[in-house]
DNA sequence: CTGAAAGCGCTAACAC
DNA sequence: GTGTTAGCGCTTTCAG
């Protein structure tokens, strides 16, 4: 028997001696076929593993069940755990995916983008890349033939514009409370890069949380990191000189928070007596640093699987109540704090 | 000035008062057209914001310049960087990407998940997901229907079939040989789970290096873990109880390594003097952990992107030589060595 | 219940 | 140089 390449309709068609129409008929579970004629199709399109052109569906139908995702930054555990969120769901929603990653968080030029995607017909397209730079700035004077539903994670909330984030303020504000509670008083910040939205929020919650407690706030008490654990070496170390009185320090995430732990280590500091640690976003390491590393939890998978739904909800019209695309109201996910060794100064003895 | 939905290329013939096939040479650089001709033409495409359908294009020239791409596990930082590299080396052919997850690694019904890429007319399959368990069962009787190009990443090379991976097996060597030449004699494993070719190639790696040096293997020298950090801190229990005398471990990953760091910290035995410690990955963390970690660097991105390039080979010929795609030959990239201060005796005074 | 015709948006092949 | 015709593989519409 000898193979041939993959069949279309016409060939499936002919071996069961009916139209195209009834094979697509049989295809679509239509209930107007004669159930004898549906299961003599049936049967060849078994043999001959027929399977439809979703490219030719797609455009007949205007509608491609395909979504386009843009992301940047996949070597980190971050952006990927969105991106598994993203693909979970839209697998559960029969929704393809179409990947573009940026080669840079603070690209600007979205057009290429964008008509990648709609060149291919996606329904619609999440972009999963967070608020850095001005790369939101487009969002002003946006292309006029964009057709395209889209949602947005990671950024400042805004009018009309469908929105998941994580809640970082109110993460920042947790770990800060924890701190407080703690006992701790003179509670230093290693910031992520001040261009990211994430950075700032997480920063503001930091300093809100002292200034509401009368605690003095001043520029030496804080630096700025990029992210990266040798930034926050870098960091922990002007922060040592700059504040010697600090007895603790909120990092912007785990990896820096990993630093100042090396960096008390050399300085034989103890952790958590001598200064108390609490990290970002609980990334699945910080559980058997030395010690143990209290941290905010963000649930970057729930993001990419929130962002999902709530385009299927834009898309899939009659789903729900439609009202709510006309104010789509931004998805705020509140963190959880997790309390480890590195921030109990108390339960010590 | 209403705004349309994306035009079609008959209206940008119309509104140019030309034939759709003018407007497609212009779309498409031939040179067949007047310069006037092809001015104006572009200038209509560019008022109106013209985007050919790639679904169109795709149909008529049984090429979609899209690649499938399956995955698993994006939430671990590896598949992560594979996917990486794989985005960043489809974009710079101008190939787009179908993604898939699987929702765990041993998946052995391919069927349906071959079906959707063919449906999608993808030019090739990149399969990213690591050989486990029986998950590679399927190419000794492959669907016969499946005349989509594959290359493999990730396990036991095999006739005829394109392979990219790290050669974990030289990467456990290049470990063994640091940890010998340290002069580290009872050196134990902690290897991740044997069902993962990987883990295996590494196992045999550790036993290999031990039998060459004239050291005896025995059953109480490894441990099995599960690649978390979690498990690692079991397996470096039950090692420091089976094998006292042992004075280094070779942990199959950086997760579990970190975990004997943990461990032997707490049990106050010095790294590297009293326990040397070797992981594999190197992961962004390593150079943080209290010692930094001696590591093997495995070069995730660069798989990525290599089966990209072997891919293009395959579906692209007339570019290099086409009798390579007779014998594909497997790739394996040596990896390196990075050496920091948990396996460094020598250098500890 | 089933089939014929039309067309989604594009390009290959051929005419002029 | 440019236009016409045909068709990629499918579904919608309408006829029977």
């Amino acid at each position: 028997m000898i193979k041939h390449k993959r069949p279309n309709i016409k060939q499936v068609a002919l071996a069961a001696g009916v139209s195209t129409q009834t094979v697509s008929r049989v295809m679509n579970d239509r209930p107007d076929v004669s159930p004898e004629t549906r299961e003599r199709v049936q049967k060849i399109i078994g043999d001959l593993g027929y399977q439809p052109s979703a490219l030719a569906r797609s455009l007949i139908q205007q509608r491609s069940y395909t979504l386009g995702v843009v992301t940047a930054g996949l070597k980190y555990i971050g952006p990927a755990r969105t991106l598994s969120g993203i693909t979970n769901a839209a697998e559960e929603f029969g929704y393809s995916l179409l990947l573009k990653e940026l080669p840079r968080f603070d690209v600007t030029h979205v057009l290429p983008i964008l008509q990648e995607f709609i060149s291919h017909h996606a329904d619609g397209v999440i972009w999963a890349v967070p608020e850095v730079g001005d790369n939101r700035e487009w969002l002003n004077q946006p292309p006029a033939d964009l057709e395209v539903p889209m949602v947005f994670l990671t950024m400042q909330p805004r009018e009309n514009i469908p929105v998941v984030s994580i809640d970082n303020y109110q993460g920042g504000r947790m770990a800060m409370s924890h701190l407080l509670d703690q006992g701790y008083r003179h509670i230093g910040h290693i910031s992520g890069p001040l261009d990211w939205w994430e950075a700032r929020q997480r920063k503001a919650a930091w300093q809100d949380a002292l200034q509401e407690n009368n605690i003095e706030v001043r520029e030496s008490y804080w630096v700025e990191g990029n992210w990266s654990s040798a930034s926050g070496a870098q960091a922990i170390e002007k922060l040592f000189q700059q504040y010697p009185e600090m007895d603790a320090v909120f990092a912007a995430n785990d990896q820096m928070a990993l630093s100042v732990i090396q960096a008390a280590y050399q300085r034989n500091k103890r952790i958590p007596q001598d200064i108390g640690v609490v990290g970002f976003d609980n990334i699945s390491e910080s559980p058997f640093f030395c010690p143990a590393l209290t941290t905010v939890q963000s649930e970057q998978y729930t993001v990419g699987r929130m962002a999902v739904e709530e385009m299927i909800k834009i898309i899939e019209p009659g789903k729900k109540q439609e009202q709510e695309s006309d104010h789509p109201t931004p998805i705020m996910l509140t963190p959880t704090l997790v309390v480890r060794q590195s921030s109990l100064k108390q339960q010590v003895h």
